[in-house]
DNA sequence: AAGGCTTTTTAACATTTGTAAAATTATTTC
DNA sequence: GAAATAATTTTACAAATGTTAAAAAGCCTT
């Protein structure tokens, strides 16, 4: 049985970073590749260079590293995201994360190479290459900020109200290292936003 | 007298970003202009929409925002960095950050409008455009990834081996803010690497 | 070089979060 | 549906950082 029946096709989920002729979008979609793999796949190994990149049609991922021994895991993605290692990428050195899926997915899939060449030959997928960079770079600023502004109740409290699918989709341990705090403190939190969880009985 | 005899000429930042042919040079470094200006000029208003993209030639630059009424400084720029409110600019709404000068600058500058119709354009400088974004994401990501890596002592310690001089230069108040702890901590921090300040009588 | 301003350090205390381990609750598997 | 496994919460204590205020050091300016 397949993942999904009908994923969002490629073409809104690339129109959806910057929009492109139907010559540019054509030459574009050619390039991409769709496979399904399955939760655990590792993407992208730390230490290794990136190679491919993903855009998630169905399912989830996360970006993890290493403290000591603990995992990190500082970046979610999901359907509609990209996924590769820029750092990785843009200096073609070894990574210092790995990512994960966390369900069954499915993904459309293109090498660096290919990408880079499409950036050289047509203008507007230079662009739409700007365009996906300048987007990931204002989401990357946006949660280093609110890492500096907020406190791990005011993050998890956005969690609840924009992204309640991920608290569903996501182990507590990995959403409390992405909201920067450790499961117990977690813990503390959820406690005190729902202050008693109040019995079933007696609620009509 | 000017403040610096002989700022690095405007074609090298930019060549540093990614190497344009002559031919591409030369229509985008007619579109910047030089500008001196002093010590506490604010570049950018928290609340305001980016017009304006500047290139540091000489001096050095935060960004901050405010926490409760506290400034949080997320960000220094010195000679060959752009300075430019991207969250601002990519959705084109009100920033959440201020950017001021710290020191009397030469800077080069050029409007929105002006570098998105070169890039538009030109596709040599629409992958120009493509290079600062994703070096612009790969820094502010290594600065979100020490954030939850490093503690602040490793952080002053990278500071004091990578930009010693980032510490002559400013404050300590806004480099403690840019460590992400307060100035007392830093401090502490710093006494604990530097004992005790040798006296200077019996040092040869 | 004396006074006034700013920057940096120190002190004492309160608060928060982490750590490690146990207890509880959910979920899966047979 | 009982046992086994995994995930989450709780507890008690330790350690680190924040807060507020005062002291010290640096620096301009006259």
């Amino acid at each position: 049985m397949p993942i999904v029946n009908h994923p969002a096709s490629i073409q809104t989920f690339i129109q959806a970073i910057y929009p492109l002729s139907e010559n540019a979008l054509q030459i574009m979609i050619a390039q991409w590749e769709l496979v399904e793999l399955t939760k655990g796949t590792i993407l992208f190994y730390e230490g290794k260079t990136a190679s491919d990149i993903y855009l998630i049609a169905q399912g989830i991922a996360r970006a993890f590293c290493y403290k000591e021994d603990k995992e990190l895991t500082f970046w979610f993605g999901k359907e509609g995201d990209f996924v590769l290692s820029y750092n990785s990428y843009i200096y073609d050195k070894p990574g210092y994360e790995s990512i994960e899926l966390l369900e069954d997915s499915v993904l459309y899939t293109i090498g660096h190479e290919e990408l880079h060449a499409l950036y050289q030959q047509n203008s507007e997928i230079a662009n739409w290459g700007r365009k996906l960079a300048e987007q990931e770079l204002v989401r990357t600023e946006e949660r280093f900020i609110s890492q500096l502004l907020q406190t791990a109740t005011d993050k998890y409290n956005a969690l609840l109200e924009h992204s309640p699918e991920l608290l569903q989709r996501v182990p507590l341990g990995h959403i409390a290292s992405f909201l920067g705090v450790t499961q117990v403190t977690l813990s503390r939190i959820r406690k005190k936003i729902t202050p008693t969880p109040p019995s079933s009985e007696g609620v009509s």
